[in-house]
RNA sequence: CGGGGCAUAGCGCAGUCUGGUAGCGCAUCUGCUUUGGGAGCAGAGGGUCGGGGGUUCAAAUCCCUCUGCCCCGACCA
């Protein structure tokens, strides 16, 4: 492609309200521009990526033996009202209605129209197992559409449903796309993580989602360096360890004045320890007492999902006032301790493993010092202790394999076994070989299309721009032109040049616009393009093209009758990574 | 939906407090020079200052109101 028969729209200053940096970069490289919240034109740039994407996602899934369809945007109320999910969804599902005042909504996901979809045409076990799946539009009215296509309100989505007669039969197939996923976005070029979702209600392997690494990401994933193990930080739990060192008493208890000292930061400069000697007391509202304290080692964080779980914990969790506290218990929060405490307490595994710790004297500017559970607190035993701290960096893998790393991860795909919900709702069902009527298992798996674009570049981006995985950049390789208006010879190599890459199916954008090569090389690092070639007079003179990767660091010379050759063992090479 | 902020040329911003001819940089167009890392000079085009209402001789500026957008929270591909 030549530039100037292309459409190129860079900008040099990113707009004001593009907050991160994928958003940011897509506008500056003319890849997206805003239509309205949460609405965004796809500018050529953007397309290409956007179209590699696709393909790949296409081509694995297709591989994976399922079979593609292509479902209406638009959906009638009376499919929803059937799963009795126009009413639960809420003010997110937009909802519209024709000249004849019949209701419909732009599809938000397509369980429904699928699961019709299949009661009609599906009849016979013997057809089973099926997954179907598309690519297709999807609307939902987010109430803070933000970061760009990262959280659009319209956005392409690849959405697979897979039907079985049993569970054995569904867990075959989700197998199969769990792998699938792992090819798609390894050929993405993307590192991720396969996550274990909230398997709560269904139990079970039910769900993962598929995270791409990066630190902007919104959720925090905690994975095991030594298995594949990796969990969202909210859910993964933190399991009592083995060695419960003796709780026997050491130091005598003391109370000591602290005055002024409320934090876990303050108390430890005060007295000159570490944080994981102390211990944090924190005070949420009860489900069946006003009060529950709860109680975690002073360098630990409660997670907040986990102690809602919690039976005397109120659901959902609410953390008391200070006002509350200072009537319920007597003194302000800085100074909460659990022993002789005026409430129900719960303390995490870790907290009970300590002895001789510091915490709160329940007296406004007093601690207790050399505190030890079995003798000072009463009531201890096994049912207070309580797994409601967030997993950190260095603990135990929670599968029993090598320790916790913590990295951050934007969610991509998910997969989940449905079970029978739409498929009751709607009466989907076959004979089976009994010749009984059996309602349909279902699977269902999602990717988040333009969310991946955007994530890919979250993931792989410097100060000059994308970084483009070479399976998704909107071209593989750049022609660079050094004053080539001025200079025939310039002009001849890159048209023969051009002509010659293009010949060995290589996508390479040549740019034949009049500018000042700053110019070139700042559009093309912004775009991200992963390699490229530049001809000058200067080169040509000694047989010299030169050439560099989007990451290098030098640019190297490379001999004219070699450089076809060269470029093309590069892009092969780095296709193969 | 709660809390905070913004709206002036395609993009980034100043001007608003203290009312008095609508500005700067980038981009765009013309001409000349320049040409291996976002060029220089000279000139040009482009604005109902988000909409509506009010106060005033006079409103981007003060008051009321509506709308749009962004950021922080609970959801999600």
């Amino acid at each position: 492609m030549r530039v100037s028969q292309f459409f190129l729209s860079t900008l040099k200053e990113s707009p004001a309200d593009a907050e991160v940096i994928s958003h940011q970069l897509m506008l500056r490289a003319g890849m997206i521009r805003r239509l309205a919240a949460g609405l965004y034109t796809w500018m050529p740039m953007g397309l290409r990526t956007l179209r590699k994407v696709e393909n790949i996602i296409r081509e694995e899934m297709n591989k994976s033996g399922a079979i593609e369809v292509l479902m209406p945007s638009i959906q009638p109320a009376e499919l929803w009202q059937e799963s009795e999910r126009w009413d639960q969804y809420g003010p997110e599902l937009l909802r519209i209605h024709d000249r004849h005042d019949r209701e419909f909504c732009y599809g938000p996901t397509h369980e429904e129209v699928i699961t019709d979809f299949v009661r009609k045409e599906i009849r016979s076990y013997k057809q089973l197992p099926i997954n179907f799946y598309q690519i297709q539009t999807k609307f939902r009215d987010e109430i803070r559409p933000r970061f760009g296509v990262m959280r659009a309100r319209e956005f392409s989505m690849k959405d697979a449903y897979s039907f079985h007669l049993n569970k054995e039969c569904l867990e075959r197939t989700y197998q199969v796309m769990f792998t699938t996923y792992q090819n798609i976005f390894t050929r993405l070029g993307l590192e991720f993580r396969a996550v274990e979702a909230d398997t709560g209600s269904i139990g079970g392997n039910a769900s993962h989602e598929f995270h791409v690494l990066a630190e902007s990401g919104e959720d925090a994933i905690a994975f095991s360096n030594q298995s594949d193990y990796a969990a969202n930080v909210e859910l993964a739990p933190v399991y009592k360890p083995h060695n419960t060192t003796d709780t026997q008493s050491q130091a005598n208890l003391e109370k000591i004045a602290t005055p002024d000292q409320h934090s876990i930061e303050d108390v430890c400069n005060f007295l000159k320890i570490k944080a994981d000697q102390v211990i944090k007391t924190l005070v949420v509202k009860g489900s069946s007492s006003p009060l529950v304290a709860l109680v975690v080692r002073g360098d630990h964080e409660l997670n907040a999902v986990k102690a809602q779980k919690l039976p005397d914990v109120a659901d959902p969790i609410e953390f008391a006032s200070e006002k509350e506290i200072q009537e319920e218990l007597g003194c302000k929060p800085g100074s909460i301790g659990p022993l002789k405490l005026n409430c129900p307490v719960l303390i995490d595994h870790a907290a009970t493993a300590l002895k001789d710790f510091v915490c709160g004297a329940n007296e406004d500017g007093f601690h207790m010092k050399g505190a030890n559970w079995q003798r000072d607190f009463e009531n201890f035993d096994e049912t207070t202790s309580v797994d409601i701290r967030k997993i950190v960096e260095g603990d135990p893998s929670p599968d029993g394999k090598g320790t916790v790393q913590i990295k951050r991860g934007i969610e991509v795909g998910h997969i989940f076994q449905l079970g029978d919900k739409y498929s009751q709702a709607l009466k989907a069902s076959v004979l089976g070989d009994d010749s009984k009527e059996q309602i349909l298992t279902m699977g269902c798996y999602g990717i988040g299309v333009t969310r991946v674009v955007a994530a890919a570049i979250e993931q792989n981006f410097d100060e000059y721009g994308i970084i483009w995985p070479q399976a998704i950049a909107p071209f593989e390789i750049s022609l660079i032109p050094i004053n080539m208006k001025k200079s025939t010879q310039v002009q001849k190599a890159c048209e023969r040049l051009y002509e010659e890459i293009k010949q060995k199916a290589i996508e390479i954008l040549f740019d034949d616009r009049d500018l000042r090569v700053g110019l070139l090389f700042k559009d093309h690092e912004l775009i991200g393009i992963p390699h490229r070639i530049v001809v000058s007079d200067r080169g040509l003179d000694n047989g010299m093209i030169e050439y560099k990767g989007r990451t290098d660091k030098e640019a190297q010379q490379i001999s004219i009758d070699n450089i076809v050759d060269f470029v093309e063992e590069k892009i092969k090479n780095s296709k193969s990574n």
